[in-house]
DNA sequence: AAATCGCATCGTACAGCGTACGAGTCAATC
DNA sequence: GATTGACTCGTACGCTGTACGATGCGATTT
């Protein structure tokens, strides 16, 4: 084992709603605990983006000393795979007789795509080998709903794969890439000092003014059109 | 501006082969310049990974002061930019009648992923919204190939994009996945440690043995089948 | 020959980082 | 009362990116 695993070596407090409150935090700050720290972690992330993390602005968050939070995690490693993972929640809507399976793979996957734009952060973790249970729930339904759609067993990694590829990329590229009206203006001007070199991107206006949610669910369609005829 | 932009405030030296070599490294080093800088950080990426890389070891590697590098380069973020694009160059085959349109681009796109495999720190240089000239050419390329394919311009955007994310998923993905086999027997633990929560994915098993690029590949086309009717 | 100027290099210093180590505090148990 | 285990945290170490200013150099100007 390399470091990665099961959280630190705590076991999770099994102290139960008995003591209002302890002396240790005078000013009813709640104890620490794995919860909190992603939380936490989440809400900096958001605040401040991905260099705006570190353990020290964390720990001052949740009222506590630096050090304390490495009784529940093993390193910040940990405390960025568990805040992405825990941002990939997701809730299938309880229907009670199956739709369509199609409409269900579609929705999981723009959720999925959703939920990641709306953590922009998220798409700089995505690169790490870090698979969380949510992750692996999602992989699991896709993989599932396709099956139960009567995709054969041998297709099966194919797609998942091929449609995992296209949310993933889809957040990456639009993270590498949506100036987010900030800076629209800067990349006009970044644009007009290519001048010239790039005839066909430029006059597609590709970076500019795209419809990228369209262009996620056409890419998306396609690709089930293709692997589940 | 917000340090963006042209690299530092330097101009490039004007000393074109006179003097055969300057007092200032009295054991033959060669002066700095962007490219040795550009050309050690991909070494060093390529022998430490992406934590490995910092200004001091990059100055030692390069037998100059860390500071040195600052009048070449404005930030580390940049030196990340040029190396993340200086290996994404592509030299398309020179092929005088033009092949077939649709082979040209997948050779293009099988490239692109190749060049990111080979140097797996650049799946994490990806999210950040650095369009190198290298990047710009080859969606230059792609759209101009694509468009003289007959692609309406009304639909450019949605076709590059769809291929873009397709090349980005997948090397994103499989930098997140791949256990690379030094430590498949850590995969099976993994999995085994699930025990029954993810049974499709264990039964499909999507995490060990894939094949990626005949995915990458069947993804591919059905996306240019889509795209390119 | 002397002064000036731009390019380029680099030593020092500072604030901040992740985290190893060990001492400390408390509640529950024996 | 003593012990144990869960949990917190102060200090310290080695490392980071980089601001600042001093220095050297070749070429140009005076």
């Amino acid at each position: 084992m390399t470091t990665k695993g099961g959280g630190a070596r705590s076991k999770r407090s099994k102290r139960n709603g008995a003591s209002p409150q302890s002396v240790r935090e005078p000013r009813g700050e709640p104890p620490l605990s794995l919860e909190r720290i992603v939380a936490g972690a989440v809400e900096l992330l958001d605040a401040e983006g991905l260099e705006g993390l570190s353990m020290r602005r964390l720990a001052d968050r949740l009222g506590a000393g630096a050090m304390s939070l490495y009784w529940h995690v093993a390193n910040k490693e940990q405390v960025f795979d568990l805040a992405l993972d825990s941002v990939l929640e997701y809730r299938a809507s309880p229907h009670v007789e199956p739709r369509d399976w199609r409409g269900d793979v579609v929705h999981m996957l723009e959720d999925w795509r959703a939920s990641m734009l709306r953590h922009p952060w998220s798409a700089s973790l995505l690169p790490r080998r870090a698979l969380g249970p949510n992750i692996l729930a999602r992989l699991e339904l896709l993989g599932k709903t396709l099956s139960s759609a009567g995709v054969a067993q041998a297709d099966l990694n194919v797609a998942i794969w091929s449609l995992w590829n296209h949310v993933m990329g889809a957040t990456v590229t639009r993270a590498s890439f949506d100036l987010s009206k900030d800076d629209q203006a800067a990349a006009q001007q970044r644009l007009a000092g290519l001048s010239g070199r790039y005839p066909t991107i430029e006059s597609s206006r590709l970076l500019l003014d795209d419809d990228w949610d369209g262009a996620f669910r056409k890419g998306l369609d396609f690709l089930l059109d293709g692997l589940c005829p």
